[in-house]
DNA sequence: TTCGATATATATCAAACCAATATAGGTGAC
DNA sequence: GTCACCTATATTGGTTTGATATATATCGAA
């Protein structure tokens, strides 16, 4: 049910973006940015299965001095797969996620690499939050929606993190104190 | 800076995980379910690699009828490992949601669609928000703290779609009339 | 003015990764 | 008794990423 190149390539000729080098930056620096993810390698060959499947089209576009452009745009085929694909049983979010790695390790860090972990979570989440908060231009309701939600859950995650991580910090010492009793002991 | 398979299993195996099936379930179903993956395809390998490098130790353990297990232990080499991975500068979390993806198009889908989808997507949050609560058996401070953030953050989030759903129906009205002025159009 | 960086644009490749399957015996339900 | 699922390792096929190759153009700095 993780939605596939193709679905994600209509998806960005839909929007507006219709070369290869456009849906890339679509998924890299636009829209799609922070929750998906495509490259090179899966985009030309969705291109070519999507023309073979009529699902776009594509006219070459002599530029002055640039390489040339292949234009694709979708057909009305290409819209229903779309549509199709995106009311299809969606999968849940799926997070990848060092920080929360790193912090389920909490109680092997020193108290300053703790701290310093948690400093860059924060910081993660306003300058995300922030840096939504700075796009404009955004001519869709879905996105002007999207964008309102990141940058809300965004802080709200952020502050969470500060308003908790005291009590890690004490969870942390009476793990230590529960299992190494003795502040002198012989086991390092 | 992606956490790579090697670093994930160290840590698998430090949380006591210490066999390649042990270690697929801890992704699959245990503790690191909801922010890492890892598939077998990965973890033999990984293995091998670590023991060859000399970061674990592994030891073949004969089992009554079951097939033999082979019991992976970190080294102090191993743990250092961990520990200087998890210390360099992580990437920030990477998301990738269909839902998001869906929504960016909910200008061309019909009212019901959009709001199943909302409702799904709400009702996500708060499943996962429930699931992370009914976690009992914890023992580490790290993942105490992340399972009360990430049910904390997944209700906020739900509460957040549900508290803005309406303007998203209301931009949509409003982003529908101005560019399809007249009702009674030729324009489909 | 030339160097380096960046942008436009398509395309391919190696390495990594995931999902599924093969293999093989055990356990438990009904 | 057979059907489904659990334990356990391992491999394969297909997909994806990240990097690179190729080619041209712009633009600021040295």
């Amino acid at each position: 049910m993780p939605l596939d190149s193709k679905t994600l390539c209509l998806g960005a000729l839909d929007a507006g973006f219709n070369t290869g080098y456009d849906i890339r930056k679509a998924f890299e620096n636009g829209p799609f940015q922070h929750y998906q993810s495509l490259s090179y390698g899966s985009i030309y060959p969705a291109l070519n299965a999507l023309l073979a499947e009529g699902l776009v089209t594509c006219r070459p576009h002599s530029q002055d001095g640039r390489p040339d452009k292949k234009v694709y745009t979708i057909t009305e085929a290409g819209r229903s797969a779309l549509r199709a694909a995106l009311l299809q049983p969606l999968e849940f979010d799926r997070l990848r996620s060092g920080f929360m790695f790193a912090l389920s390790f909490a109680h092997r860090m020193a108290p300053g690499e703790l701290s310093r972990l948690l400093d860059d979570y924060i910081r993660g989440h306003y300058d995300l939050a922030d840096e939504l908060a700075r796009i404009d231009g955004v001519t869709t309701p879905g996105d002007r929606f999207l964008i309102r939600m990141g940058a809300d859950v965004c802080r709200a995650w952020g502050r969470w993190i500060e308003e908790n991580r005291a009590a890690l910090e004490h969870d942390i010492q009476a793990y230590r104190t529960a299992r190494v009793p003795l502040r002198d002991g012989t086991h390092g």
